[in-house]
DNA sequence: TCGACGATCATCT
DNA sequence: GATGATCGTCGAG
């Protein structure tokens, strides 16, 4: 093992409890490889859905089949899914085969390939490093990550993690998920986890 | 800077 | 037939 950045994350690191993930997901690189180049980016913000006892969770409404399947198959799988019928949303299955668990990715600092995700993300002006990847839609298009990488293992050669570089533990704040409000109390739980950006020392 | 709103379609009732 | 793990735009303050 190298135990570089550039390590890419075993499968044994998504079968965890899914809120260790979320949180030990922070920091890590987020690689993509497309025909015109590689993109690479760090997460910054993350969200933990965990399973049929989460409101929140596709899996608490979805099935074996059809979209949910691939949250049912052992962790370390893509679940990519079509939202408000125009953008995606990219998210890390976890957890053993059977428990239906995942982390959406949020948000991530760009690294690498800044001018193609732009282009991806049909910008007229450069966007601000800060907006590219901020917010799971966003994110997607810049990744060019779409439906035809649904079910990709994540330590492959179009779409993977590797080790990057981790956060501290206290540059790191749980809040509330976003955008659940149907799911009643459940959107009240504090398993939204973000970084403290990069170069933006607090206080 | 912030809140409201429309776009658009796969999935589920 | 309803709705959503979102985004960009627009108008008000």
């Amino acid at each position: 093992m190298t135990g570089g950045p550039w390590e890419k994350l075993p499968r044994e690191f998504y079968l965890r409890d899914t809120l260790t993930v979320a949180r030990d997901l922070l920091g890590r690189w987020l690689v993509r490889r497309t025909p015109e180049g590689l993109l690479r980016c760090r997460i910054t913000e993350t969200e933990a859905y965990c399973g049929p006892s989460d409101p929140a969770c596709h899996s608490s409404r979805g099935s074996r089949e059809g979209r949910t399947s691939v949250m049912y198959r052992e962790g370390g799988l893509s679940y990519i899914y079509l939202i408000y019928g125009m953008h995606c949303c990219f998210n890390v299955v976890t957890r053993p085969a059977g428990e239906p668990e995942a982390v959406l990715i949020r948000g991530a600092q760009p690294l690498e390939g800044l001018s193609q995700m732009a282009r991806n993300r049909r910008l007229e002006e450069p966007a601000r490093e800060r907006d590219l990847l901020s917010g799971p839609g966003k994110l997607c298009q810049a990744l060019a990550i779409d439906r035809g990488l649904y079910g990709e293992p994540l330590w492959g050669d179009r779409l993977w993690l590797c080790a990057g570089e981790p956060f501290p533990e206290d540059a790191v704040t749980a809040t509330p998920r976003i955008n659940i409000d149907y799911a009643g109390e459940a959107a009240a739980w504090p398993w939204r986890f973000v970084a403290q950006r990069a170069g933006r020392p607090g206080p």
